[in-house]
DNA sequence: CGATTTCATGAAACCGTTTTCATTATCGGT
DNA sequence: ACCGATAATGAAAACGGTTTCATGAAATCG
């Protein structure tokens, strides 16, 4: 028992308190309203907090304020370049908001990360960052119903009834393929990533079969998925080349994907962009240090970790709701595309 | 003040006691201790709990228990990829033990890290990874007497009062030199990263100079320190082939050094591994798919990731003190390294 | 100069759980 | 059938702060 009060004493406010000659209130309001204080009892105070390394306990200052500085980010994983800068954004601007992020890998399927969003407010987050499209309906009602902010990224959903901070996966998607039919190609393929639960794949191969469609180019049915993979790209590109030698154009929904098929192509003695023509997706850093530099869709992944940090920020601080805001993407075109049979030109 | 009342009743532990005809001791010990509670009204608990929707209050949970199950994680940034692999395995499997990862980056300079640990502890971190060596005075002391285990990784610091899950940096970079020198080169030079607060560049370096010495080569002094960043490889390769032609050997300290220094060798009409060798660090995904494939030393970081999480789960979860345990780092060889003037054999 | 704010502070309530402690019912052993 | 051990439960304390509310002192005002 005295132990137990002596402990206590020794590292609760109620010891600062005791130190400095003032209330816990006071000690409480030098740390939080420190202008209700008079200014030398709350230098004092701070003082001696600072000496006895006083710091409040941070459950009992959520319990009482009901908030807990937590904002959450569920994503697929880090271990992929453009989310990992993305949650590298995000947290260095809620850091220097003064908030922390706790972050939770889902994987790629959608339909899983109402669990995950569970654990996160489980913790204490107090609003959230999601990757794609809101598909479980119990998520949807969940969120609705317990009024935590959320954004979505990577993608612009249809339904807005959560706010999203991304961008036209099927645009993006279409505007390379423009640019491929372009140059002339008519022979396409596609190394997508798994479609299950995931809208921004969706929307990509639905992109793609409209525009080889509209343009009356063959391939609408290779669209190869494959998990997102090095090695990967590189298995399913020699596929390709197997199954169908006449492609020329190869749009891979990631730069993971194209540098593998980059390498197989290698390996197989075809010339990039000569023989064929390959665009990847992201604009990872080494895109343009491949040989040859390779032609991708930038994803701006950095710009929507610090919008969506902002805006989440801004609504459980200054209470403002969170509005969906569309980022654009880029075809950067760089050494790995140019018009079928270029080797004439060459 | 009805209000209020109804607001709590509606969502707390006592809503659902009263639902079930149960105390609430009853109801939390149906959730925390279910072996206390008769199986039938324990059932009964938590479907009414379930249809409720009710979920007990982090904070409130937090304070009583003082368990936050939150892990912190400070790292330079996740914007590279062994940190973020590391990072990834690390909620991985801290998640799958129903705990959660918060982290927070730092940069790369380990004196600054004490205000980020700070703010990891305030928000309910229970246990801490470190990346490198525990460089500052305070910090060092904040840690030993705030009890809170920790976990430094990356590193294998001479000074074990702080328990890591690295290897060793000096050796790593030894065995790589170790490797070129019987290869037969003379002629060396390094890309390192900025060693401000960074003792793995402090090792890796030392280690140069000590082999170089040894061995009687030259290029002690071509030590060049750039931050991370491809660009920066591409840029500092350029200078070394300006300043001293007669390089044969460059030892990259990462492999986006290494990317960046083949991309400027190849533009410079240099072949790699003819002209020039390169190895890089990490072995990241693309090294092996890059033209010609790079030779670099591979860093355990997944590896590093799910031990850290699982010392620190037992320290935290069964009192076991968390021990200092080393990981291996292996050369893996692959194209971008030759004899010096292997161009006379290909 | 009295009335009225404003300022600075302390006492006590409160945040929403878990945990301790006491109590009652049940059970096995003899 | 009696007794000690065990199982199941509830009442109340505890966790460690912040916030409300009341109070006295100082400042402002007509």
């Amino acid at each position: 028992m005295d132990d137990k009060r002596e402990q206590r004493l020794s590292g609760g406010v109620a010891a600062v308190a005791k130190a400095a000659g003032v209330s816990k209130s006071t000690v409480s309001r030098a740390f939080n309203l420190p202008d209700l204080v008079r200014e030398d009892v709350r230098v004092k105070i701070l003082e001696i907090a600072a000496r006895m390394n006083y710091r409040p306990h941070p459950a009992a200052r959520a319990l009482r304020s009901q908030r807990t500085h937590i904002f959450g980010a569920a994503i697929p994983t880090l271990d992929y370049a453009i989310y990992a800068r993305m949650v590298n954004e995000f947290e260095t601007r809620l850091s220097s908001l003064g908030a922390s992020t706790i972050v939770i890998t889902t994987g790629f399927d959608n339909r899983d990360v109402f669990e995950s969003v569970r654990q996160l407010v489980d913790r204490g987050a107090e609003a959230l960052l999601l990757v794609g499209e809101v598909q479980d309906a119990r998520l949807r009602d969940y969120l609705r119903q317990s009024q935590i902010p959320v954004v979505t990224t990577y993608s612009s959903p249809p339904d807005r009834s959560v706010p999203s901070v991304g961008f036209d996966n099927y645009m993006a998607t279409a505007g390379a393929i423009d640019y491929l039919i372009g140059l002339g190609h008519r022979e396409f393929a596609m190394i997508a990533g798994s479609t299950a639960g995931n809208d921004r794949q969706q929307a990509r191969i639905a992109a793609y079969r409209d525009m080889i469609a509209k343009a009356g180019a063959n391939g609408k049915d290779r669209v190869y998925c494959h998990e997102f993979e090095m090695r990967g790209g590189a298995n399913v590109m020699k596929q390709i080349l197997r199954d169908h030698p006449e492609t020329t154009a190869v749009i891979c929904n990631s730069d993971v994907f194209a540098i593998g098929a980059m390498s197989a192509c290698r390996k197989l003695g075809l010339r990039v962009p000569e023989d064929i023509s390959i665009v990847g997706c992201d604009d990872f850093d080494f895109a343009e240090l491949l040989e040859p530099p390779l032609t991708t869709i930038a994803v701006p992944a950095a710009e929507m970790g610090a919008i969506a940090a902002q805006a989440l920020w801004e609504a459980v601080a200054r209470q403002r709701p969170v509005v969906a805001q569309d980022v654009a993407t880029r075809l950067v075109v760089r050494g790995s595309t140019a018009p079928p049979g270029a080797w004439n030109v060459t």
